[in-house]
DNA sequence: GTCTATAATGGGATAGAC
DNA sequence: GTCTATCCCATTATAGAC
């Protein structure tokens, strides 16, 4: 049997490998961050995301060379995922309310079918984002302000109420993501034992229904809204 | 010099030892929980936990006997925190809109006073709660309960619009504590070191805005609201 | 209660054979 | 690229003198 490998041919070899060590370098990371994320960063160990992955502890470090370098590149992923879902939602001219039933429906599916990915980047902002910071300032914050530009430019132009656009944006990241982050203590005040669709249905319907109520107001009137 | 102390009165000793031993625990606590928020669990030594407290490790390890122990005491003392401001807040007959608005006001001052605390105890609800799920069960979720039921009397009273309590709940938590949570990020967004008293009054009137706006509506009407 | 000394473990990282 | 073996360090925790 082993004669048959004898003439086998090497030319692909190369690329092949490279190819799966792009997709090996992934399915590690994408194990990491179930590990980072139940773990945080000190308690985890490349020895257990190397067990989950499938590989040894030496063989997981001939891809990542250091702890700090598997961190970076889950960090790395999750914020690649949740860019590319978040790109471009308030681009074009639709109706701000429909923008931003979008953007919660779209934030509040991230948090669904991306809970690690979701607690990772907590967990590190929590912490200061000692290790992660320069990251937000050159790739979240220029997307944040674009988003808040949006939505003043619909105040500015009466198609919305006046409100503060920063604090209003804070407000919709808060609620939605607390459905990845704090769903163990959600789950316990609804007595499951995880999440379920409907519990995102109900969650976006109060979402959505508290955020278009905000900017509906007319005006601050009656000298009721404090 | 030495000759004053010989007759030093042995009485009291024992009291005072016991309150100084209160007080010094305490302290100890004070301080861990700034580590621990910032570290983590598996990231916090208790040596540099001593070094801030400004006793030595091992010093330390007389009243702590583990580092577990220390945890559950700086998480008993945050939960005691907590729930000391947020007790019968729901109580009495007061207006929906005022004690909502109390409310709001009560957490984000939390979030203000003591972000550490509401870090910690966040960092170990995003990691699944695996050593606090207990306490949470008999204490935390217990009053949210009863939040939530007086919620869903002033719906059925009609003195609010009806509204997933549960969720509207969940809404407000979120919101206020990102406030201490996700502070750093913030941060970074509105271009300071930190925030200041004034973001804290934005949020605040943000926050009471929507939460007012969500119960307000009077009926899902015009099936507008989803 | 506070100190010195030390055990004992776990984990990040490196070296080198194959 | 994958394996065995190993180093080295930080850290929790304990023992025992004072």
């Amino acid at each position: 049997m082993p004669t048959a490998k004898l003439n086998a041919e090497p030319a692909p070899k190369i690329k092949r490998r490279v190819l799966n060590r792009d997709k090996l370098e992934a399915e590690i990371a994408a194990e990491a961050v179930r590990v980072f994320a139940e773990c945080g960063y000190e308690g985890t160990s490349i020895a257990t995301v190397a067990e989950n992955a499938g590989l040894s502890k030496q063989n997981l470090m001939y891809y990542f060379p250091t702890k700090q370098a598997l961190y970076q590149r889950v960090l790395d992923d999750v914020l690649d995922e949740w860019l590319d879902r978040m790109e471009n939602l308030a681009a074009g001219d639709q109706e701000p309310r429909e923008v931003l039933r979008t953007y919660v429906q779209a934030k509040l599916k991230f948090s669904r079918e991306q809970p690690w990915a979701s607690r990772v980047y907590a967990m590190e902002v929590i912490s200061g984002a000692q290790l992660y910071g320069a990251q937000i300032q050159n790739r979240v914050v220029p997307l944040v302000r674009k988003d808040i530009e949006v939505f003043e430019k619909w105040i500015s132009d009466g198609r919305i109420a006046p409100i503060n656009a920063t604090h209003l944006l804070f407000a919709i990241w808060a609620m939605t993501q607390s459905y990845a982050d704090f769903s163990a203590q959600m789950a316990l005040v609804l007595n499951r034992k995880q999440l379920t669709k409907k519990d995102f249905d109900d969650a976006e319907k109060v979402i959505v229904d508290m955020v278009l109520a905000a900017i509906s107001v007319p005006q601050p009137v009656c000298g009721d809204a404090r």
